[in-house]
DNA sequence: CCAGAATATCCTGCTGACCGCATATAACGA
DNA sequence: TCGTTATATGCGGTCAGCAGGATATTCTGG
C-alpha cells in the first residue's frame, strides 16, 4: 500500500464518506451506498473501484448484489489513521447525516435474504 | 480543516516526505528540506506552499531563512492521523533516508545563528 | 545604495482526475 | 429464453495539479 494512493483516495469528499460510513457499518452493498451518497449510481461505482484498485475496500460477491467492506490486509498504520479521521470527524457534518440517510432506507438486503425495491 | 484538502495535500510523495521530516525534526528551513529531499528549490518552495495554504504547516520567519513546522492549530484527529502514518512509515524508505540525509548536512542554520552554504 | 543569499512566484505545456451520459455486463426469476 | 434489477464500464469534455525554467521578492552586510 503506498501511502500517495491511499491519501489520494481520501482526497475526494464522496469518497470519503463512503469510506468511513464503511468503516462504521461494516460492509454494505453499492446500492445501499448510492442511496446514502445521494449521488448516481456510476458515480459511486466509479469511485469504489477506485478505492479498490488501490487496495483500501474489497468487493464481495453476493447474488446481484456486491457487498464493499474495508480490506482486510490493510496495514495497521492505515488502519489506526482512518479510526483517528472517523474519530475526529464521524460526529459531524457530512457523516452524521449520511449514517442518518442509510438508517432511513427501506429494502435493504440484508445479507443475502430479502429483495432490494 | 477541511479533510479533502488535507488527505490532497498528504497525496503527494514529496510532500508526504517533507511532513513527516518536520514531524520528527520539529523545525526547519526550506533549504535543509531542499537538501533533505534532494529536489529543486523551487519545487520544494510551491509544495511548502501548497501545505501552509491548507493550514497544514506554519513558516516562521528568521532573518534570510524561514522555518517551517506543523502548524500549532491542526485539529488532533489530524495530529492523531500523521501520528500513526509517522509511527508506520517512518522508519521504512524514503523517509528514513531523508532524516539520513539531513543530519549530513552542513552549515545548517540553527536557531537564528550561525551563516549558511 | 549595492551585491549576494534565501525564498517565492510567474509562465507554459502536459498529464491525469473528474463529471454526465449512455451503454454494457452479470445474476436472478419466470 | 426473456425481462428486470444491480453493478460496471466506455466516451467526450473540462478543469486542476504538476514539472521546469526563468524571474521576482525579501533580507543582510558593507
Amino acid at each position: 500500500m503506498e501511502p500517495d494512493r491511499l491519501f489520494a483516495a481520501l482526497a475526494h469528499p464522496l469518497r470519503l464518506r463512503m469510506l468511513l460510513l464503511l468503516l462504521a457499518e461494516g460492509e454494505l452493498c453499492v446500492c445501499e451506498l448510492t442511496h446514502a451518497m445521494g449521488a448516481a449510481q456510476p458515480m459511486v461505482s466509479r469511485h469504489l473501484a477506485q478505492m479498490r484498485e488501490v487496495g483500501l475496500v474489497q468487493d464481495r460477491r453476493a447474488g446481484l448484489w456486491i457487498h464493499y467492506r474495508l480490506h482486510p490486509d490493510l496495514p495497521q498504520w492505515a488502519r489506526d489513521a482512518l479510526a483517528a479521521v472517523a474519530d475526529g470527524l464521524g460526529r459531524s457534518e457530512p457523516h452524521r447525516s449520511d449514517r442518518a440517510a442509510l438508517a432511513t432506507m427501506g429494502n435493504r438486503p440484508e445479507g443475502r435474504a430479502a429483495c432490494c425495491s
